[in-house]
RNA sequence: GGGCGUUUAGCUCAGUUGGUUAGAGCACUGCCCUGAUAAGGCAGAGGUCUCUGGUUCGAGUCCAGAAACGCCCA
């Protein structure tokens, strides 16, 4: 017996009796033990950032990521099964410093750097146990840390830091301080999932970066960066995507007085007026065209197009003077308002006399006066522009955003408050012209909102070297030596990209990036292994943490027994090489996403244990959504792997899009679209989610939403309903698996067909999960179950019940069975606890089996094949639809019984089976194959354009008519004449076409006519066959079981129907038939061909 | 401003090397089938294949340009 099943399941209580079952029978550790030794298959995990509770977003990738795992371990192949928890920077920062209330970096300080640190690593910890247990319920398996033991680990840290506790870990129980083990979470020892923040994985960061200091690549550049005052920390050009919001500023029309040419002003214009002490230079295009106006009294330079947008309404006064192309204003010198402030003239020299226009390509001929106002200290293109011109920077603010001594009235009045003093001063000197309001995209801080500054800053880099203005395969070595951006492109030409686009992406970052930053002047992070001597300026960077105890002359008391974070690591100080001065580590932290790109050489234990590496390095796959990642853990992944390794970390990367609501738009909790996860999981279910996301294109963004699951879930249940009906039925009739089997070349055709499409289906699945198209595995096995259900299993359905021989319903149990589980373990990456709860019930082999404990089928199908019958087959079904169509066509119902269906079939005819397969289905008592000579149909040629098209050129439309009105002369041989020209037989295809007016219909060549001609005894087997319908419906209806035997009156109008008694009794369950009485009761009436005729029945006893 | 991608039915998407009348699923309408089915079938309705130009006998498909949307860069 299989245990009965409900054709209606509770999919979500399902799946949580599969998680528990897996968990109780240690079934992920039995893959794990029979898959070892095979062909290693190496998967690497991007860190999901472990900080919050995990989205449908993640739950996307996350599906990808283990079906193709559970793909590749059903191949035999051996898995790492790690995944990783991203640690460390300021996502963590900014939600600790909520929690706290935090508004400002200086709280945290005076809170105490140990504390919040120590607070952040319980975050993270928090988080990657509740991610754990979301991804266990989505069904995903990796060597998950238990999220008791994460949480042990994280009270442990504020408790008892300093009593020594006990983890099982990989290999046995584990002993140590809290801080100890936590910093050796996902190794060897422990195990489980990595976590960048580990001590592994940040002291091979600094390897990598003495690596890139010891190649001369690392440097301490200074940058004009998007700052936010409030929080006194740079913001990275990530995080501003998130804070663009409109504002209203003023801005500003004003002139710069030209020293050469006096009286002519240069007029500028700015939204952001408090930058204007900044200036610097003054830029203009060199190919648009300049006028000097003369207006108000003034004579000022602009951009031609600007003339009156910049005047206003005073423009028809100005008078055009003069014309040139701004390469013309080039280095021409000009005064500014604040030239006097004494930080102004410190930078530029007296006067203002470093003052200068410059050419930028960038300036446009759409916004301002086509002069831009260049603040080198007040914007990063300004920056970069004033580096490449060899010009000073002013830098007017400090870290809260106060304006700096020196600059007269303004100093220590804040930046956003200067507008007017700004305002009156030009007003004072005379060089303001008009002022205006205007509302403009703004970045604002993502976490406080406050509008964001930019300042000067120090930071560190690694630069990408140069970028040469000739093709890459023209590179000399030596050139390709002296810039990693190319060694790194080198590398990605070694990786195949999915979708292909993410090879030009990848390469259009790494050509248009610049060095790469990798200092935050924040808390929670890499300690950066930077030693700046304050005494001789010489820069060190250490490698390791056993470098840094062995240069330490003072400080490592602190450090002792504590992670390599702040603060304990900034107690250490090292003896300066050059000239012994002892030096301090710099306080920054360092870029998260070096935090995760060296993922491919500490978590595959690069230094601990080559041999291993070797065996995974470098991985087969990663996947991730890619919008954001070509910068960030892809680049910082190539990046890493190139310094170190100079090779590719992974063969192929598979990108997908994001996941949207089913509006189309972003989910907001605010617009009421938004899902979580928890959510999804309870209502959708986790199967279902995972359907959805495996069968969406990758390189487009997904719509998620309860429709979507809703078609995903219907599908399933077709599956579903078909192991129900095997079930039921199975367990009716008695039938087991290994019950007498005949071989498959002995059965029925209906049998082979369907083992013939799902050896298909298994090929087709495999080749693609092969190649990471889990959309085509998906679309095939939807195709699978749609042909299982409603086709096989329809067309079957009688030989399943008692009444059927024997050895047939033993053929058809087997098949259905066999090609059910063979579906099943094809579906199981995908879809893995429904699959599971089925096919443990079908195997029937006890509680610890597990559909993930097979093989992959491939080798067991591979005989099933048949190709010729599946061909025949297909042209089968294809004839059943037009033989139906015909009947809808001519208004006769599917249960009249004809006499004949002739059939022209396109190809072979097929066997006397399946002509009898077809017969029945189109309730026929006969098909007969005809051929197209057939008087119904007209013989049309049809000219195989592809073939034809390129010979005919100009004469083909006259051809085509021709063809078309049937001037068409056949010649012996098969070829044909039109309009004069003649045609091969294989450039031709001659169809036949069926005449007006039959009961016939025709597609792509196959031909269905039907005998619509009735006999008495056709339509008493028509009324026949309602009746039994009708008296179903009724069972139905009255809750009758389907074995429960009935008594059926029936009218004595139905007495016509007697000869049929028989027949009639074994289709209803009836015991007797009585004509001429009634039973009060169940009742009901239908109309037969000789008129309504009135039914009845009561449950026969016994 | 630059790069990459997308644009086909109300919605979600297929559409092979260019080929005659552009398809599927969902939703909608009518009919049919049904003692596994929340399923299925037949038919209907629904299209300026984003737009413009070009190549060609012929363009959803190739080329050029434009637009919108998404992502990224500046």
């Amino acid at each position: 017996m299989f245990n009965p099943v409900d054709s209606k399941p509770d999919l979500i209580s399902l799946e949580h009796q599969m998680l528990a079952r897996w968990r109780a029978d240690g079934t992920f550790a039995r893959l794990r033990a029979q898959t070892t030794g095979g062909e290693p298959w190496s998967f690497l995990d991007g860190p999901i950032t472990a900080n919050n509770p995990m989205g449908v977003h993640h739950a996307w990738g996350r599906t990808y990521k283990d079906l193709f795992q559970r793909f590749r371990a059903a191949l035999g192949h051996e898995l790492r099964w790690q995944q990783g928890f991203d640690c460390q920077g300021l996502w963590v920062e900014v939600n600790v410093e909520k929690e706290l209330g935090f508004t400002s970096k200086r709280q945290i300080e005076e809170r105490g750097l140990a504390e919040f640190i120590r607070l952040c690593k319980q975050r993270v910890l928090t988080y990657a146990a509740r991610q754990t247990e979301q991804s266990i319920r989505l069904g995903m398996w990796m060597d998950w840390n238990s999220p008791e033991d994460l949480l042990r680990l994280r009270d442990a840290l504020a408790n008892a830091p300093e009593r020594e506790i006990e983890i099982v870990g990989a290999a046995g129980v584990v002993r140590a301080t809290p801080e100890k083990l936590i910093g050796q979470l996902g190794s060897p020892e422990i195990g489980g999932s990595y976590f960048t923040f580990s001590d592994e994985n940040n002291d091979l960061i600094w390897s990598f970066l003495a690596e890139c200091n010891r190649r001369g690549w690392l440097y301490k550049g200074s940058d004009s960066m998007p700052w936010c005052t409030r929080c006194g920390t740079g913001i990275s050009q990530h995080e501003m995507t998130e804070g663009y919001a409109d504002r209203d500023d003023p801005s500003a029309y004003f002139g710069f007085p030209l020293v050469d040419r006096p009286g002519e002003e240069l007029l500028a214009w700015t939204t952001t007026p408090w930058t204007i002490p900044a200036n610097v230079a003054a830029a203009v295009s060199p190919t648009l065209t300049y006028e000097l106006v003369e207006f108000d009294g003034r004579k000022l330079w602009i951009g031609a197009t600007r003339r009156v947008a910049a005047l206003g309404g005073g423009a028809p006064r100005a008078k055009v003077l003069e014309s040139r192309l701004g390469s013309e204003l080039i280095g021409w010198r000009y005064r500014a308002t604040f030239d006097a402030a004494p930080a102004v003239a410190e930078a530029l020299g007296a006067g203002g006399a470093a003052h200068r226009v410059i050419s930028w390509s960038d300036v446009g001929a759409e916004e301002g006066t086509s002069i831009v106002h260049i603040a080198p200290a007040c914007g990063s293109e300004d920056h970069a522009l004033c580096v490449t011109e060899g010009l000073p920077m002013i830098a007017p603010i400090d870290e809260s955003g106060t304006y700096l001594p020196g600059f007269d009235e303004l100093s220590g009045q804040d930046w956003l408050a200067v507008s007017d003093l700004v305002f009156a001063a030009l007003e004072r000197s005379g060089s303001l012209l008009r002022r205006e309001k205007i509302t403009h995209r703004y970045p604002h801080c993502w976490r406080c909102a406050t509008p964001l500054a930019f300042r000067l800053v120090d930071e560190w880099f690694i630069s990408m070297g140069a970028t040469y203005e000739k093709p890459r395969e023209q590179l000399s070595a030596e050139e390709k030596a002296a810039s990693l951006r190319y060694q790194i492109m080198d590398v990605v030409d070694n990786i195949s990209w999915l979708p292909a686009f993410g090879h030009d992406r990848e390469l259009d970052w790494l050509r248009n990036m610049s060095d790469w930053m990798i200092s935050k002047k924040r808390y929670w992070g890499l300690a950066l292994p930077i030693y700046e001597c304050g005494g001789c300026g010489s820069v060190e960077v250490l490698g390791s943490r056993d470098e840094l105890e062995r240069r330490a002359v003072s400080g490592l008391d602190a450090m002792k027994g504590h992670s390599p974070h702040r603060p304990y690591i900034d107690e250490v100080r090292i003896a300066c090489a050059k000239c012994g001065e002892p030096v301090q580590r710099i306080p920054d932290v360092g870029n998260p996403w070096l935090d995760a790109g060296i993922v491919s050489l500490s978590t595959m234990r690069y230094r601990s244990d080559p041999e291993y590496w070797k065996r995974w390095f470098p991985a087969d796959l990663i996947t991730e959504s890619f919008p954001g990642q070509f910068r960030n853990w892809f680049y910082s992944l190539l990046a890493m792997s190139t310094v170190m390794v100079g090779s590719e970390p992974t063969k192929t990367v598979f990108g997908y899009g994001l996941v949207f609501a089913e509006d189309g738009r972003q989910m907001h909790k605010s617009w009421g679209n938004s899902i979580e996860f928890d959510e999804a999981a309870d209502r959708m279910g986790a199967d279902v989610m995972r359907w959805l996301f495996a069968g969406s294109r990758p390189e487009e963004n997904v719509h998620f939403g309860w429709s979507g699951a809703d078609e995903a879930r219907r599908k399933l249940l077709v599956l579903w309903n078909v192991y129900a009906f095997h079930i039921g039925y199975a367990n009716g009739a008695g039938w087991r698996p290994g019950d007498t089997v005949r071989q498959v070349a002995e059965r029925g055709a209906m049998d082979r067909w369907i083992l013939s499409r799902t050896a298909d289906l298994v090929a087709t699945v495999e080749g693609a999960l092969r190649v990471y198209d889990a959309q085509s595995a998906v679309a095939r096995l939807e195709q699978g179950i749609d042909e299982l259900s409603t086709w096989y299993l329809r067309r079957s359905r009688d030989r399943f019940d008692l009444s059927a021989k024997e050895t047939d319903r033993n053929d058809a149990f087997a098949t259905l069975h066999e090609s059910l589980l063979t579906l099943l373990q094809a579906a199981a990456p995908i879809a893995p606890m429904l699959t599971d709860a089925m096919y443990t019930n079908l195997v029937a082999d006890g509680a610890k089996g597990s559909i993930h404990l097979q093989r992959w089928p491939a080798a067991r199908v591979a005989g099933w094949r048949d190709l010729a019958l599946e061909d025949a087959m297909s042209r089968v079904i294809r004839a059943a639809e037009l033989g139906r169509s015909v009947r809808s066509a001519a208004g006769i119902r599917t249960r009249q019984p004809l006499a004949l269906a002739r059939v022209v079939f396109a190809g072979d005819t097929p066997t006397a089976e399946l002509l009898a397969i077809l017969a029945d289905e189109l309730n026929v008592k006969r098909v007969e194959p005809a051929s197209d000579a057939s008087g119904l149909f007209e013989r049309k040629v049809k000219v195989l354009l592809p073939k034809v098209g390129k010979r005919l050129g100009g004469k083909l439309q006259a051809v085509l008519a021709a063809a078309r009105a049937g001037s068409v002369e056949f010649l012996p041989g098969g070829s044909v004449r039109i309009e004069g020209m003649e045609f091969a037989p294989d450039e031709i295809e001659i169809q036949a076409i069926p005449r007006e007016g039959g009961f016939v219909a025709e597609s792509e060549g196959l031909v269905v006519e039907l005998e619509t001609a009735l006999t008495p005894e056709l339509i008493a087997e028509g009324d026949l066959r309602e009746l039994s319908r009708a008296v179903q419906d009724l069972r139905k209806r009255a809750g009758l079981q389907m074995g429960d035997p009935i008594s059926l009156y029936l009218s004595d109008s139905a007495r016509s129907l007697l000869p049929y008694k028989e027949s009639l009794k074994q289709s209803v369950g009836a015991r007797s038939v009585d004509f001429g009485t009634t039973f009060e009761g169940e009742a009901d009436e239908i109309e037969l061909s000789f008129g309504v005729t009135q039914f009845s029945f009561r449950r026969s006893p016994g």
